[in-house]
Formats: structure tokens, C-alpha cells, sequence
RNA sequence: GGUCCCAUCGUCUAGAGGCCUAGGACGGAGCCCUCUCAAGGCUUAAACACGGGUUCGAAUCCCGUUGGGACCGCCA
């Protein structure tokens, strides 16, 4: 049998990372199995749902490359399915009119707080005749009894039937319910794998209810543990940022975020680091942990760092471009921003960082930081810096090699360790005290702009007040 | 409050009764390398929540306690 497995946000928000994971656990499952991925949009609530939510969860789906086969289905377009299903269970007696109003409803619920009582609708419509005229909503008869969940994580739960109110699962207005079409969807869509979060594992007995009484037959359940925070309460905006799509704009690359999604509920033995072949080849339920856990950034960020360092240099080059543009720099991604990412990519832990610190390849002017510029940029160093000058210019090849010997020859004459003279050129060139090797970035950079800025740096010496801390 | 779930280093986790003096990873500390910063290499601190059983033997099985979480909507 071909499994089938299914995403099914609500959108009333962005895609946020428990949605990611799950989708992404539904995902892992379906191609492991050679199944099918289907992507549902939950969209009954109608006054919460949004259009741009709905975008909001596709574009974090497609970013992370999370592709299904089939969808996206919006359930506000299946209505009539559901609503004969409602009233097929009025027919059969499985459900009934409940002419209580939300009102009554609300305030009773609250009387039975108050009194310390379970909050639980009394069924007292159950055996009501039918009151023409009357706006009312179909509530499903629970029956007395055990009802069994088989979860592929949890293991069995047993539910007692008397702790279940009846639910209403179709509203006053005629709109269905959450529960009912969660059941009328999963089983006429086929879905052979519920994988959900384990906050809907107190509703699955409701809808096992369903299930059976419509003679459907029952998918298999995996409920995932949760995703909490760093004080271990639910993940939330408190937390940092819980929307995917944050971390595409933070410099993130997806896969990351994949590769620490996976590994965050799910282990396989010691590994830490999968291609999306890998955990497609290696991913299964057996391997999901049963308890929560925190959401860790740090090792996001470290995965985020591992695959910059790893990356191809032109692939990178075409992603940071974009950052580059929102400090105002135009680039493309040629051999020249190439060369730059070469240096940066393993100095950079996001996109962000990257852009940060290719920075001064592509200002028009260098400015010293203050306190760089008075450790570094002092007379002593203006002799090397006129002998380099002239050196460089006379330098048929401007290439990494040849650079380094000219360093090497002054070294040599003055008796200086390269850090003596490094430093002092790596802040007249970039402004601070940190940047990619002193050559490659004076290869980078062209005779022309090192020589300018060195020369920049010499009047600097001679007159710091004057060409000092000017802003642009 | 009721129901349900969960419990190994700070965090993610390995662990399917003897392989555990509890392994890996992030983060932390230290050292090495070094033109800066990184990266890399090496070393190191750090956990089986507690109490009872079962067993020759328990991180692993059972019970309880404690702690955490989720759900109790005409939300999903």
C-alpha cells in the first residue's frame, strides 16, 4: 500500500518552527517510503484565516524545500463534503441538533470551573425533539466506553469515553468543525499516517470516534513531542524567532534548518550532520524520541556556520548577494564575489556576518576604527608602508604569491615578523583589526584601491587630526 | 481542577537488563597552530530527578513521589 502522509497547517500565521519540523517528519516519512506528501490548508475558521497566511506557510515550505505531491487542498472549498457527512450521522442517529447557544454554552462552562467541576457539555440536547426554525449545531454522540489510541510513539493510551463531551462538529452557521474535518479529509484523501504534535493526542480518541462510526478505516498515529523554549514552556515569540522565514532574512541557510529540525526529536546514532538524501534514506518513527525538547539556537547556528563553510563558493556567492544589496552594494556574483566568499566562508556564521565582513571590498572609502588606528597606524609603519607602495605598483603579477614574496623580502630587510607589518596593513586596507589573509585580501582588493588606501593610511600618520574620523 | 504525555551532562541525544568507570554533538574551559579573526587539531569539566520493588545484575522492567509539558472552545 502506498503511504501517504500529510501536512495541515491553519493559516493564521507564518510557518513557524514546530509547523517545519512536522512537516519536515511528514515529509522524511513519505519519501523514505516512496509515499506521497499532501499539504492541506486547514482553513474552517474562516474569520482567522488568512490569504497571506497561507502564502506566508507555502513560501516557508518552498524555502525549505519541502515539495508535495499533492495539494495544496483547502478545506474551506470542501464544506459540502463535510456537512454531508454531519448530517449522514444526524440520520444514523450517530449525532444530534444542539440548540444551545455559544452564550449559555460559555457561561455554564464557566459556572463549572467555578465549582471546580470538569467543563463538560451535559448532553442535555441529546434526546431534544426538533425545534423548527431554531439555530442549532450537530453534536456527535459519544458513546460509553474505552477508546484506544495505537501511537507509533506513544505507544497504547487509553481513554475513557465519559471524559469526552459530546463535540460539536458542525456550527450553528453550518461551517464544520476541526475534528470532523480532520476525519473526513484524512480518510477520503487516504492518508495512512497521521504525524501530528502531541498537543492533538487528546483529540485523536474524538476522532478515532469518527473514524469508526463513519467506518473509516483508522490511519496509523505518530504524535511528535513537542518543541519548547528555552524555560522549557511552549516555543513563542518570547523565545526569539520562532517564523522560518525569520531565519532566511537572518542569513540562514535551509538546509540547516532542516538538518537541526531533523535532529530535534530525532537521532540516529551519533550522527549530526545528513544531506537531505541521508535523512530521507536513514528517517524513521522508531527514532523519535517521546519527550520534548528545547530549542537550541546556538547549534542552529553552528549547523548554519558548518554548512557556510561547506558550501560551494558560487552557490553562496548567488545567496549573499542579496544581503549585499540591503547594505547598498550592488554585486553580482562573478569571479570577484567569488574570491570574497572563498575568504569569508569560514569566518561566517550567517549570511548576515558575511555581508558584514565583505563590507570593505566594496566601500568606496575605508574609515579606521579608532582604537585599530591608534594601536596600528603609527610613524613606525609609515617607512613599510611607502616601501610597500612602491613595491606593489612595480608588481608586474598581482597575484596572492607575489604579494607574499614582496612582504617576505621587506620582512627579511627590517627584521620584522609578519604580524608587525600585517596588522598595520590590514587596517589601513580594511578599517579594522580582522579580516581574511593580509594577500588574498590585497589580491582581492587590486593594486589600484591597495595602494590608494595605503597611501590614505601614510597621510593618516602624518596628520591624524585633519584626516582622522571623517564620516561619510 | 480533570484527563493525557514526558523525565540521561546547561541543551540535543546514544543507550532495547550485563558491552556504562554512561558515548557523541552544541555550548563552556584550556592548550596547539597562526599575519588578525575564524577554521582546524588535542585535552577537559559536566548527566542516568527521587524512593521503593523485580533480578545474580537496572540508566534500561514495574509501582509510587516529585518535576515539567499538553489538552480540556460553535480554535485548529
Amino acid at each position: 500500500m502506498e503511504i501517504r502522509t500529510r501536512f495541515a497547517p491553519s493559516p493564521t500565521g507564518y510557518l513557524h518552527i514546530g509547523g517545519a519540523r512536522t512537516a519536515l517528519f511528514n515529509y522524511l516519512f513519505a519519501r523514505h517510503h516512496k509515499g506521497k506528501f499532501i499539504l492541506r490548508i486547514e482553513d474552517t475558521d474562516v474569520a482567522r484565516s488568512t490569504e497571506e497566511s497561507t502564502q506566508a506557510i507555502l513560501d516557508g515550505m518552498q524555502w525549505l524545500a519541502l515539495n508535495w505531491d499533492e495539494g495544496p487542498y483547502f478545506q474551506s472549498k470542501r464544506f459540502e463534503l463535510y456537512k454531508e457527512h454531519a448530517y449522514k450521522f444526524l440520520e444514523m442517529g450517530k449525532a444530534y441538533k444542539c440548540y444551545c447557544t455559544a452564550e449559555e454554552l460559555e457561561q455554564r462552562r464557566g459556572e463549572a470551573i467555578k465549582q471546580g467541576k470538569p467543563p463538560k457539555y451535559d448532553g442535555r440536547c441529546r434526546n431534544k425533539k426538533d425545534e423548527q426554525g431554531k439555530p442549532f449545531a450537530i453534536r456527535f454522540k459519544v458513546l460509553p466506553g474505552t477508546t484506544l489510541v495505537k501511537d507509533i510513539i506513544k505507544g497504547k493510551v487509553a481513554f475513557e469515553n465519559d471524559e469526552i463531551e459530546d463535540l460539536i462538529i458542525l456550527r450553528s452557521d453550518g461551517t464544520p468543525t476541526y475534528n470532523l474535518c480532520v476525519v473526513v479529509d484524512d480518510a477520503t484523501m487516504e492518508i495512512t499516517h497521521v504525524i501530528r504534535g502531541d498537543d492533538h493526542l487528546n483529540n485523536t480518541p474524538k476522532q478515532i470516534m469518527l473514524y469508526e462510526a463513519f467506518g473509516y478505516p483508522l490511519p496509523q498515529f505518530a504524535h511528535l513531542p513537542m518543541i519548547l523554549g528555552s524555560d522549557k514552556t511552549r516555543l513563542s515569540k518570547r523565545h526569539g524567532a520562532t517564523s522560518v522565514m525569520a531565519y532566511k532574512e537572518m542569513g540562514y541557510l535551509p538546509h540547516a534548518l532542516v538538518n537541526y529540525l531533523a535532529r530535534l526529536g530525532w537521532s540516529c546514532g551519533d550522527q549530526e550532520i545528513f544531506t537531505i538524501e541521508e535523512l530521507t534514506e536513514k528517517f524513521s518513527l522508531e527514532n523519535v524520541g517521546k519527550s520534548s525538547g528545547v530549542f537550541n539556537p546556538e547549534k542552529l547556528l553552528w549547523l548554519n556556520q558548518h554548512y557556510l563553510k561547506e558550501g560551494k563558493i558560487e552557490e553562496l556567492a548567488i545567496l549573499l548577494t542579496p544581503f549585499l544589496e540591503a547594505k547598498g552594494y550592488h554585486a553580482s556574483a562573478d569571479k570577484r564575489l567569488t574570491d570574497i566568499v572563498k575568504g569569508l566562508q569560514e569566518r561566517s556564521k550567517t549570511l548576515i556576518e558575511m555581508a558584514d565582513s565583505a563590507e570593505f571590498y566594496f566601500k568606496e572609502d575605508v574609515q579606521y576604527e579608532e582604537n585599530a588606528a591608534n594601536k596600528f597606524l603609527t610613524k613606525d609603519i609609515q617607512e613599510i608602508f611607502e616601501l610597500l607602495i612602491s613595491r606593489l605598483d612595480s608588481l608586474p603579477e598581482f597575484t596572492h604569491n607575489a604579494i607574499e614574496t614582496i612582504f617576505t623580502a621587506i620582512m627579511n630587510e627590517k627584521d620584522l615578523k609578519l604580524g608587525k607589518i600585517a596588522q598595520p596593513v590590514r587596517v589601513a586596507l580594511t578599517g579594522g583589526t580582522v579580516s581574511p589573509g593580509i594577500f588574498e585580501v590585497i589580491e582581492i582588493l587590486g593594486k589600484e584601491t591597495s595602494i590608494a588606501r595605503l597611501k590614505k593610511a601614510v597621510e593618516f600618520i602624518a596628520n591624524p587630526a585633519a584626516k582622522g574620523q571623517k564620516t561619510e
